[in-house]
DNA sequence: GATGAATGAGATTTCATTCAT
DNA sequence: TATGAATGAAATCTCATTCAT
């Protein structure tokens, strides 16, 4: 795999798969659902009815409401934790790590924009309901692009002065808030914005970390 | 006011003041209780009883609990409007006015994070309910910080390649993220940690976004 | 007080009250409905609207409809714990004792069927549900005949090698057998019968449980 | 057959047979099911996997749940009905009838607490359910105990003035709430408790009920 | 202004029963 | 026979809102 190139690995995860699985088909209506409504103003059967399925199927495969959204969420989330990690042991720049996730993570929005709308309306900054549940799994991210800021600080690559739990938390959220902007409409959302965006965030919190020397050789 | 010289006028608004009124005392008791339990999670007679009122009077001042926290959320964003509106006015440079803003939304975390949180938790993200809501009021906040960044292209001080709105939105994401780790207890909270934060993002954001010429002006 | 002279002080609790007072409008429309129907056949509804109140001000006043049940039941039961007390404290015979027990309890099905429907039904042998929470309450009634049963031995009254609690069991499920009887209209209910039931319990269980000397004595 | 003797003919029905007829598996698995958790609180899929067997398979069995409680009460009381009858038409003493079907239901107990928890708890006193359902077939019961306290007058065993339905059910209740002393864990339930407590309910309220004459003779 | 009892629509969840395989 | 996914009616409980005092 070379992240690094731009090749852009797709960010497809189970969602992508066309399937007659009814737990599938409820997940899939759930997610839908959840981003037309939001997960409060859905009900249980709002679900069923999006997935064609009987009001207790959801209860068949799903412990509660809840459960729904947990299992939509972690899946997500670990398919992202997992290429952030695979990125992480490539011997790439950390330049190109910070693009590789950056794009990975705009590119989840451009392939399933009402997953990702869902993941951070519902769950990412909800801090007193799923965002408090999952949060040692939504940290394990920020934890990750922390240690490549680590690493690149050792490597004279990022400034050292900077914190870099702080860093990592500000780079992630110059992309979230991207998507927000996305998902409000308040940002134009066809194709050459997509890359645009990616771009304009590594450049823009890289540009700011990196020390003197490093720039000109990333700008070289 | 000089803005741009660090005193940071402190952002306390109505809610610094200690107060008998009965409607004063049902926002602040809110603003606990959101920020404790999460709008959805609590009821109208956690508020009332948090403020020490009897159940019926929230609703002699407010029309509904909708309005509770409407009421709260224009309050605190119109205060900041207000703010960043007068920063923009000042003939000073787009750094500094960056500056100012980021130490304005830092420091109304610092004053009340209860507020804080609930204005994030429950309205800037909340696409399916007050922000969808307020999105015109939130907006204008994007929308005056990305003014500020095309005037900053204009006069050559930022890269010319940039789209404003975007960079807009990541400058306040970064932030946001910041109050987001706080809110979340994953960043660490002492005084000093709350002054390098708004450091770090100005000269992150501002680093990545100034021009080599300019960066050589800000540097010295 | 003379219990023990055939006043059968009329067993009248709470319930004997007319009242405009909700709660007690809402328990009184209770045990209509769990009589008719069954404390798991009905629906809150179908108590709310027997006491035509509102839906939701049964869950005002009871946190569930367990609750209600719950209060039924101790309600009656403590008056009649109370008045097993006092009648235990009374300086009378055994025979008397267990006589003003039995039309205690006679006649509390005599004024109100309902109520002691409800409890012997729902509750006293209800041992996956009420009867099991309120073991300890229950028990308290057999435990206090029981005792009566102890002193008549030692005083030579009864016979000694009865296991009194045991005794206490069969005196106490003969008069609630009766009770059941009525119940399920398998047996008659004319007022003679009541009294005539009374004493049947008392001569037919104390006479086997004396020991001829005092027999003699009671027959006497 | 000389039940009056004590042999004490094992009460041993259908339940005593090891089987792996899957009907016969059904039935025992909701005994105990019953019994452990009350019919109301048990779901089909809790016999179903008590018994090991599909969920659907309960329903190729039994057209419902409620068949299944049915056909346990049914299969038991038919056999103590057949007893009653048979103990009925042996010219023994009314005392040695009685002895034996106090016998009999003790020792149904014994041999198997889950059932005949099960019957009383859930049918002989569901009056708003089961009890109502069945209630024919449980007067027969205390029918054919009353035919025998009947005749026992006209012989002047017993007392004449007694109400024999009203002492029939005496008779039973005492039992019945013995046998509840055992459920409820009230009482003692070693080996010798259950003699004892046959030998009580006979020489108490036979005791009670015989006349003098009588007793003179039994005592003999 | 202030109180809190009263209202009732609506949500989640349960689970007996059916049915295709 | 045997399986267990699928169905959907029905019940409990919640809580924003109203209103009489």
């Amino acid at each position: 795999m070379s992240v690094a190139r731009g090749d852009s690995r797709s960010p497809i995860g189970p969602r992508g798969k066309a399937s007659t699985d009814k737990r599938r088909l409820i997940l899939d209506a759930a997610v839908r659902v959840f981003a037309r409504q939001g997960f409060h103003a859905c009900r249980v059967s709002d679900i069923a009815d999006e997935a064609g399925v009987a009001y207790g199927l959801v209860y068949h495969y799903f412990a509660s409401k809840d459960e729904v959204l947990d299992t939509l969420f972690l899946e997500r989330w670990n398919v992202m934790l997992e290429f952030i990690r695979e990125v992480d042991s490539e011997p790439i720049a950390v330049r190109e790590k910070l693009r590789a996730i950056a794009s990975f993570i705009v590119d989840s929005y451009r392939h399933d924009p009402d997953l990702m709308k869902v993941i951070i309306v519902e769950v990412t900054r909800a801090a007193n309901s799923f965002g408090n549940t999952h949060i040692d799994t939504i940290r394990e991210a920020y934890d990750l692009i922390g240690g490549m800021i680590i690493k690149a600080q050792e490597d004279g690559v990022f400034k050292p002065e900077i914190e870099s739990r702080f860093a990592a938390m500000a780079f992630y959220g110059a992309i979230e808030q991207l998507l927000t902007g996305w998902i409000f409409d308040l940002l134009p959302d066809e194709d050459e914005y997509f890359e645009r965006a990616k771009w304009l965030v590594v450049e823009t919190v890289c540009g700011g970390l990196e020390t003197k020397a490093s720039e000109q050789a990333s700008v070289t």
